[in-house]
DNA sequence: CGCCTTATTGCAAATACTTGCAATAAGCAG
DNA sequence: CTGCTTATTGCAAGTATTTGCAATAAGGCG
């Protein structure tokens, strides 16, 4: 499953998954909507009356830094926070030969972490996708 | 001139043109840089120590939903706003309004970089196309 | 120009978010 | 399982940003 091959690959960055960690990205991964900071400190505490309101800061900072959260600025009083379902689906579409490769997250983080900076703009990470000429069509090309 | 232009089209749509409004616009149109609400705060009380604060951040907030400024979420402790320069070349198209906003090749040309060093694969610059919601809608989509 | 309506400001108080530091616990090695 | 290293937490205090409300002033009208 994504979701754990993403999580394991995290431990191995040497990043610590804690249970207050899981407990947020597990919340916000069953839940289908937004949520704020408050809306979810409110409730993971409930069961887990010991977490931190500064800790669910931190853990959103992480989370959206590592590309398993989305940050939404709705232009009210407090930013709100959604699980990044499906964030590595993006294409290189190559014009000669139609092949599609896969492309990290990280190259479309960088470029979408730019676009956001610069324009406010939030691009969809489902519809990202470049044309081009693929490395062998490339080769090809100069005989 | 285009600035002008859209600071009257305001004026007509009820909102008032205060000094505070302008001496802040003017002083980021005149900067090149992004500015954080304290740094704009520091700047224009130096000539006019009458201003406040609150002010500030509601101007910064008003600005950036008439679309004249672009705010700027840096990852760190505070945002950032620059003037909204008209850029160049490729476009942003929100999946909401449908407004396309172009965007600059800096942007752009890091991308094309990162893969072709990374994947071999050399975009076609002039078919970027990147779906998403403009700063607009996302502030807009008050629910 | 002077009056009127009401958007905007300034102030102060409230709320949202961040951070320094000592204590805790994740994950690795043995 | 046990001990060690150090990333992460909790707490408390700090900084950033928003907001309610009375006072001010922009812009329209006569």
């Amino acid at each position: 499953m994504r979701h754990h091959h993403d999580i394991q690959a995290l431990r191995k960055q040497g990043f610590r998954l804690t249970r207050q960690r899981m407990l947020i990205l597990e919340l916000l991964r069953s839940s289908e909507r937004h949520m704020t900071a408050d809306q979810i400190y409110a409730e993971v505490s409930q069961h887990h009356p010991e977490i931190n309101l500064a800790t669910v800061y931190r853990t959103l900072q992480w989370l959206h830094q590592v590309g398993l959260l989305r940050k939404i600025d709705v232009g009210k009083d407090r930013l709100e926070y959604e699980y990044a379902h499906d964030a590595e689906h993006h294409h290189l579409i190559c014009k000669v030969c139609g092949d599609q490769t896969q492309i990290d997250n990280h190259v479309i983080q960088t470029l979408q972490a730019h676009i956001l900076e610069h324009y406010g703009f939030e691009a969809d990470p489902d519809h990202v996708a470049l044309f081009g000429r693929c490395a062998q069509c490339r080769a090809a090309e100069t005989e």
